[in-house]
DNA sequence: TACAAATGTCACCAGCCGGTGATATAAAGT
DNA sequence: ACTTTATATCACCGGCTGGTGACATTTGTA
């Protein structure tokens, strides 16, 4: 038996994503993760203070949400994405952040108990996502936006695919479309892209 | 004490849409809903053969989703509704439907466990809904439709307005817009209108 | 009136849960 | 080598959960 705080603590807060992937949110508990880490629950009390503490450690071993980079890409990459149109600029940006979302199952788990429970791990994800989001609005209003309420427009984008990515983890089907099929997702994609290509069209007319 | 079987089952049911109104979803159980009903727990099993049963019989006593009159009008109000140009019916339709949601304080609750849980009462919620929802987009190809995806275009707003309706109860702020301020949603569905209004001079212009 | 069926109460079960105190054991310092 | 301290285990607590069998009381019927 080895006898290391610090290697406990790291069986700990792996066991804790493990439990989180495999029973999901709602079989979190001091007993299930110690069982599964194969450690007394009273560890838990002791290094971190409590399941909220592991919970926080766990928040922060983890990158939950996807880095800026992952979106907008970087250097050469990211200069390639500004030179597109913005309409092409808009489509690119949430298909990257619809794929970033739907690879992560682990923070779709996270994210879809947001809506019913407010907690440690669930508020750690909202105030990345939120900065994240806020840092990505502001690129957005770098490049050439027609005149717009670009802020209520990316909320919708983004809402409709975290809800839709959200629920495609239980139910297939959304009036109609199979959410899981790479189909149904190009197709939203394609149309968020041309919504926001007929705006560009009323900014020229109105230029 | 009254011995009617028929009275006692109405209790228990009014019971059930309590403790989903007090608690929220992850309070409803056998114990805590004949508790509140001033009743044992074993009629739940004698009278409804367990709890889902008794989720069933809620799910029925109690109208969740939104008639299609209250999106889309009836009689003279809905031919009014239909002689509006496209982009102001769209418009229209989802500010309805977005204020349908809004007011339901319940429906909110079993969608956001709809994300998390598949049970009875969800399963109940979800067929309605698509059903509903199907019928709604019949109606719109009815209109005269700009040539698009009409399937992903309203999955896109009506699973914005779900993520953030039902998100709104938990959290006010989502990039920063104030979910629970009314002026948000009147950007929201203004944007929506745009988008859509945007489409229609594309197809004027390709006419 | 007598009896059976329906209705409702109560007591109990095993199995979890979060949480705590006492105790054993290994490691580190003197 | 001896003591102190950190590390980990164990046994237990009260309280809740879903679920069941035995019992009491009312109602309807023969």
């Amino acid at each position: 038996m080895i006898r290391k705080r610090e290697a406990t603590e790291a069986r700990l807060i792996k066991a804790m994503g493990e439990v989180l992937a495999e029973k999901g949110f709602g079989g979190v508990g001091v007993n299930a993760v110690a069982r599964q880490a194969g450690v007394d629950k009273v560890l838990i009390y002791r290094y971190f203070d409590g399941l909220d503490g592991l919970m926080t450690a766990y928040a922060q071993s983890e990158e939950f949400w996807p880095p800026k980079s992952e979106i907008l890409g970087e250097g050469a990459s990211y200069e390639a994405l500004r030179a597109l149109s913005f309409s092409k600029i808009i489509g690119e940006v949430f298909r990257r952040y619809a794929k970033a979302l739907r690879s992560r199952p682990l923070t779709l788990e996270i994210m879809a108990w947001e809506t019913v429970e407010r907690n440690t791990l669930t508020i750690a994800l909202e105030k990345a996502r939120e900065r994240s989001g806020l840092e990505l609005m502001a690129h957005l209003n770098e490049v050439n936006a027609p005149n717009a309420d670009w802020q209520a427009i990316a909320n919708i984008f983004s809402g409709a695919i975290h809800y839709l990515a959200i629920r495609a983890r239980k139910i297939d089907t959304f009036t109609g479309m199979d959410l899981n099929d790479e189909l149904s997702w190009g197709r939203l994609i394609d149309s968020m892209e041309t919504l926001v290509h007929g705006m560009d069209d009323r900014a020229n007319k109105d230029s």
